[in-house]
DNA sequence: CGCGGGTTTGATGATGCTCAAGCCCGGTGG
DNA sequence: CCACCGGGCTTGAGCATCATCAAACCCGCG
């Protein structure tokens, strides 16, 4: 299957597309690969580009005055990156985006992305969608944020993604929750004493 | 001027509306008014209301296990309250919404919300766009609360909402900020002393 | 006047951070 | 093939921040 198709596939879940429309979009989007550690888009700069994970691994992130990276969230196939703020409106990006392994992203400007609105009206539903889904996500990791331990914040995680523990390393699914690194690794050592005395 | 009116501009600051787009929308929402502490929906159960608040103010959170309220963000006027997830895609709201003063509303349900879409295809690039700007923020937010103090927390919400202090009881910024009232009531007396001293 | 919600204060405790060292393991070069 | 290096994970001791529990206080309102 061609890698178009998948993107194409990925927008009819929600919505519906002629032909001419699903043209559009395959020349709206470009291919691009990132080889393993390789920056996407970087904080501070302009985020001039709005990306579909065709597959591959990429961590989306924060760093803060002190030079510590906060883990927004991972993407993989089928995800969406970018940063919306500086996208849309051109504002100095809040996130950087890192490849963690070889990855192919289709990938947009917002030129083009506007263009591609303007032709294709139905991605706008789509995108509030896709919006709406995401923001409700957000939400509630602000709320488990303040009213969750870290432990209930890691198990509720590894629950929603089982996997996620082969797939990135142990300190950015620390970054992720919003704990270092030592705290995340004693944590585990608490469950395990744990999970053994029942 | 009219109560309508002013959604209509509201909506008109992101799309432009034909005159008879406008009367849709006027006659897709319907006013409600709430009276102080009013319940305007509730966790757990679908949240099948969306509305923009005309004048007054609300606040909306969530209440966790042990029965504590966590303040998810408080709305005035030309602010939206709902729950995304229960709105749109039928499941248990995460969130209450309650008015803390006489409050005016504008109100929709999901029925009249998807055909109000369909008459007027132009809402969905509004609410679109509405909804990235929410995302972006509460990232920000879910960062902050990952990387700064909730003395910091504090500070940045009084600089971004300045007067919020006089509208809304301490105990709830404190809920908005993800700590205790005891604390953000430390927190404040450790600020008069430092800045006394400077 | 007295009630009640909100705020303050105090003493104590838990959670997660800081700094530092050691360990494990996979990769690289001699 | 082994030695070494480096990144990531673990462990430890001490500490800071914020939570908990309890009591006092303040003040607007019935």
């Amino acid at each position: 299957m061609d890698i178009y198709q998948a993107l194409i596939e990925h927008f009819k879940k929600k919505i519906t597309l002629d032909p001419s429309s699903e043209k559009e979009i395959r020349s709206a989007y470009s291919l691009r690969t990132f080889k393993k550690k390789e920056l996407i888009f970087q904080q501070g700069q302009g985020c001039l580009v709005e990306g579909y994970i065709v597959n591959g691994l990429v961590r989306v992130f924060n760093t803060d005055q002190q030079g510590i990276e906060h883990v927004m969230y991972f993407a993989l196939r089928d995800w969406w990156i970018g940063d919306i703020a500086s996208f849309y409106r051109n504002e100095p990006a809040v996130l950087s985006a890192q490849a963690m392994d070889e990855t192919q992203i289709l990938m947009i400007d917002p030129e083009n992305k506007e263009a591609l609105f303007k032709k294709v009206p139905q991605l706008e539903r789509f995108f509030r969608i896709l919006t709406q889904n995401n923001l409700s996500v957000v939400q509630k990791r602000l709320l488990m944020s303040h009213s969750a331990s870290a432990k209930d914040r890691y198990l509720e995680l590894i629950n929603r993604s089982p996997g996620i523990e082969q797939l990135v390393p142990q300190h950015q699914i620390a970054s992720y929750l919003g704990i270092l690194p030592e705290s995340l690794s004693r944590l585990k050592k608490q469950l395990i004493k744990n999970d053994q005395k029942s």
